[in-house]
DNA sequence: TTGATTCCCATAATTTTCCATGATATAAAC
DNA sequence: GTTTATATCATGGAAAATTATGGGAATCAA
């Protein structure tokens, strides 16, 4: 299954609708098992990420995966029953309109301070979608976060191990 | 599997296309398993890497291991969510046209200065693209670290050890 | 009936696809 | 080992398709 990758910002008119970037569409197509050319795919918004300033797009199949593993965790226990408030009442199911558009309720946009354009970011098997200036404290928070943790050698050491396991 | 190796300089023109060398065409066509002979072979550009001014281009075959040492993190760490965003917020899934070429956004043409023409540097499991005079002045700087220290010899050596080891 | 939501159409800008060509390179023939 | 044919490469231009975005009519809900 292709991921999302890459960043992109799109204007969000006041009737609350923004494009989705072109090529996360084709990711939703194919992870939508009843799409099929020509129909708009469907995904899941997931929006009650607490300390996170920003929605999360999950196409049908990945989120399927994340409610799999749910499943697993034994019934009843705290860890379970927070993730499935976290992804079942906190998410919210829709379909691209035909020129691969989606609403943003007011209520979601309000919850992440998005107005007039918002920013789509690739997470691999989800996506994110950021007001613009957020993004960039995140961002920057990051940033700071690698340097301190030296994730930043953590990572391209993992890029070096792609030769040994060939 | 067959390394990138080699430089080549190509015109970008105003669209942004480039073509890939032929011959990292290759091993771009061996490194992707949904390829055959008649298909264009996609590749992953991966723009983020801080304190360097070049993009760098994955096989199919050797991003996926990367991503997949990722995905073995536990879902929704922090350590996870950090390498996820670098490691897919500033990437780029593209397939090369009928032609060999690929579009370079300008985006990261900007990013790393490229305007008219683009080094291509074969580097193992990946390859580089960078402007022509930025990617002298990085040769003149390894050149300049080599003869100061004398390293060149001491690598060598470096390099003789480890085949004895094997 | 008034505000919101959905659906349909319009369009400029961008991106993709297709075709053309000179330049290299590779292979074949003598 | 030249010369000749054949294929592939790098590059440009233009047509065709897609994207992002806006506006308005139709529909719905209170």
């Amino acid at each position: 299954m292709r991921r999302f990758r890459g960043e992109a910002e799109n204007k969000v008119d006041n009737k609350g609708r923004v494009s989705i970037p072109a090529a996360f569409r084709r990711i939703l197509e194919e992870g939508d098992p009843d799409w099929s050319s020509g129909l708009n795919p469907n995904l899941v918004i997931v929006y009650g990420r607490r300390n996170r300033k920003c929605l999360e797009g999950y196409s049908i199949g990945s989120i399927e995966i994340v409610d799999n593993l749910v499943s697993n965790l034994p019934r009843y226990s705290k860890e379970r029953e927070i993730l499935e408030r976290l992804l079942n009442s906190q998410s919210l199911y829709i379909q691209l309109d035909e020129n691969g558009r989606i609403i943003l309720p007011l209520k979601l946009r309000k919850l992440v301070e998005i107005q007039t354009t918002a920013v789509f970011v690739g997470m691999g098997e989800k996506f994110q979608i950021w007001n613009p200036t957020n993004y960039i404290s995140d961002m920057n928070l990051i940033e700071k976060n690698l340097s301190e943790n030296n994730l930043e050698e953590e990572l391209y050491s993992l890029l070096a191990n792609v030769k040994n396991q060939n």
